[in-house]
RNA sequence: UGCUCCGUGGUGUAAUUGGCAACACGUCUGACUCUGGAUCAGAAAAGUUCAGGUUCGAGCCCUGACGGAGCAACCA
């Protein structure tokens, strides 16, 4: 596990990516005296998930190793669409994963007045403009990809009547969409970003942080590159789909720059995930339609969702670390990320006896009103977790599935005339077992061996199947939410023609009352984590409370049996 | 028919910068086991999208095809 943040240079050994190596390199050629310094820079407009934990782990992962620094940054352009409600959730989900920005909490808007001297530098040098144009005019004259575009009408203006537009637009005497400020490069460009950006538009809406003082905000485009610049930023790490944007970042911090100095901006590929999506607006239509019961929606790819379905952050470092960072778009297998929790959970987590679908067993010759209690080990693959009793009785419950009236010819649990074990305990043998009128069996009655109680001496006798058991007087009631796939598709947000809304899996969440759980669990709080022993990993749900406790399944555990009925 | 990027087992990634392809997950065997978990041992699985070229030698370099992705928000 790891200590702290440090990422073990042993554990990425093999996972040293190509930026990893451009840092090297850098490193070793003398550039920015030696710097490493990176930045995460979330919009605040929703929450974390597991994709921006892959950038995460990225940032702050390589200030780290390098010795650097990673500030958080938050991109907090346009007022329209952000909120503070997710600054807090954005800072709390990073350092719940393990990484922390000191004192670098920036925001795009701390600069809005170094980005405004910035264009009206622009402006007086001739290199940005005041459009008059209505927003569809515009976007007609950019061309399309394959035809060049036409020069705005106003692209021509003087640099003093673009400055006092300008500044009559901050001041908010006109409406917003009534004109903007663009970037004068090249309206021919094969690269469409080049085609006179729009860099400013005025905004009325006030500011969460910045309050009424702007009218006008700039563009991502416009601020992102020089955010960048102003921190001294060395390696600008982003997705793919920002590549074609670095031509006009270059062009910006080129009229900027006052030496040598430029942040270098590598694009990786973003994390793409089976049986989920990671579009952000999507999300929050789940959230806001009621899709899903919030943004921490057990099922949910978010931070907060992965959290409370019990996914702890070093498994999330685990799987990212896994996947590496490459320029090749790929979907990665869900059933990897569930590996990486399993290989955590296993080694961290107690081990409990639950029945999830009790069937109650009556064992015939166990003297009525006799208790013994038990002792089993916590955590066979970590002794210092120790051991624990649980009480055994005349009268228990098994799962219902480890019962079968006419077992088929590889099933070893527990049949009419046939011996299992029970965990901890003794040996049994059904000689009987009761149906309703639907034909449910309802109760099944065995006999034990008195001679076969775990550790006496003749408890080595071999049988096929070893079955966790909780006892029906002790067992404390829980619910239990089983969770599956969110959508039945691997790529739900990627069919044409179809909303993803019509691949949402029915079964993605199964309640189960009246759970019979051992009564050490009892005192469990919410997001306590352990193995159910034979079933899978269980994490307490924040809903839980003393009088009905609530466990979400994590993930199941690799279940050969049921392979084999596939 | 513009620009940019990408193309290696089923999946995700490697290949010491040109030396006949490695690792993980998954799959399949077998061992062990008081979790049909875990663990251990082993196996199958790509000849690197295709075609040329350079070279003693190419997944790596060159040319050309083919295939995929991104780019035309007053979003980020």
């Amino acid at each position: 596990m790891n200590e702290g943040n440090l990422i073990d240079p042993r554990e990425t050994k093999l996972a040293g990516s190509f930026i990893e190596q451009i840092i090297i390199d850098d490193l070793a050629a003398g550039k920015n005296d030696g710097r490493v310094h990176t930045r995460f820079p979330p919009e605040p407009n929703g929450y974390l998930h597991i994709g921006h934990a892959k950038a995460i782990c990225l940032d702050f992962g390589m200030a780290q190793k390098y010795g650097g620094k990673c500030n958080l940054r938050f991109d907090d352009t346009n007022p329209v669409k952000e909120e503070v409600e997710y600054i807090d959730s954005i800072k709390e989900d990073i350092r719940w994963l393990g990484f922390d920005w000191e004192d670098r909490e920036y925001y795009a808007s701390d600069y809005f007045g170094k980005l405004y001297d910035f264009a009206v530098d622009l402006i007086k040098k001739g290199l940005a403009y005041v459009d008059d144009q209505p927003a569809a005019v515009i976007s007609s004259q950019k061309g399309t990809p394959t035809q060049p575009g036409t020069e705005s009408p106003f692209r021509g203006r003087s640099p003093e009547e673009n400055l006092d537009l300008f500044e009559r637009m901050n001041h908010g005497e006109f409406e917003e969409g009534s004109r903007v400020l663009r970037a004068r490069i090249d309206m021919a460009s094969p690269n469409m970003h080049m085609r006179d950006p729009i860099i400013y538009r005025i905004i009325k809406t006030a500011h969460h942080r910045t309050g009424e003082s702007w009218k006008v905000y700039p563009m991502y485009d416009f601020a992102h590159g020089q955010c960048d610049y102003f921190e001294g930023i060395t390696h600008s790490l982003c997705t793919l789909e920002f590549e074609v944007h670095r031509p006009l970042y270059d062009w910006l911090i080129d009229q900027l720059k006052t030496d040598d100095y430029r942040p270098r901006q590598i694009e990786f590929n973003r994390l793409n995930l089976t049986y989920t999506m990671m579009s952000k607006r999507k999300l929050l239509e789940l959230v806001q339609e009621g899709l899903v019961s919030g943004w921490d929606d057990p099922r949910m790819p978010t931070l907060c969702g992965l959290r409370r379905r019990g996914y702890t952050p070093e498994s999330i470092r685990k799987f990212v670390d896994l996947i590496g960072y490459t320029k090749v778009e790929a979907i990665n297998d869900v059933s990897l990320l569930e590996h990486a929790v399993r290989d955590d959970l296993n080694l961290r987590t107690p081990r409990v006896f639950a029945v999830l679908n009790p069937l109650k067993v009556v064992i015939t010759n166990y003297p009525e009103g006799k208790t013994e209690n038990v002792e089993l080990i916590n955590n066979p693959e970590d002794e210092s977790m120790g051991s624990r009793t649980i009480p055994f009785s005349r009268e228990l419950y098994i799962e219902q599935e480890d019962f079968m009236e006419n077992p088929p010819h590889k099933f070893f649990r527990l049949a009419p005339g046939k011996e299992v074990r029970l965990k901890g305990a003794y040996i049994i043998k059904c000689t009987g077992f009761e149906k309703d009128a639907a034909g449910n069996v309802t109760e099944v009655r065995c006999t034990y061996d008195p001679e076969t109680r775990s550790g006496a001496s003749l408890a080595d006798r071999k049988v096929k199947a070893t079955l966790h058991w909780v006892s029906a007087e002790h067992a404390i009631d829980a619910e239990v939410r089983l969770y599956d796939r969110l959508f039945n598709t691997e790529d739900p947000a990627g069919q044409k023609d179809e909303d993803y809304r019509n691949f949402l899996n029915p079964d993605s969440l199964k309640v189960l009352r009246g759970c019979k759980a051992e009564p050490s669990l009892a005192t469990a709080r919410p997001l306590d984590k352990f193995q159910f022993q034979r079933l899978g990993y269980f994490c307490v749900d924040p809903d839980s409370t003393s009088n009905n406790l609530v466990f979400n399944r994590t993930v199941g555990l690799r279940d050969s049996w049921a392979k084999l009925n596939k």
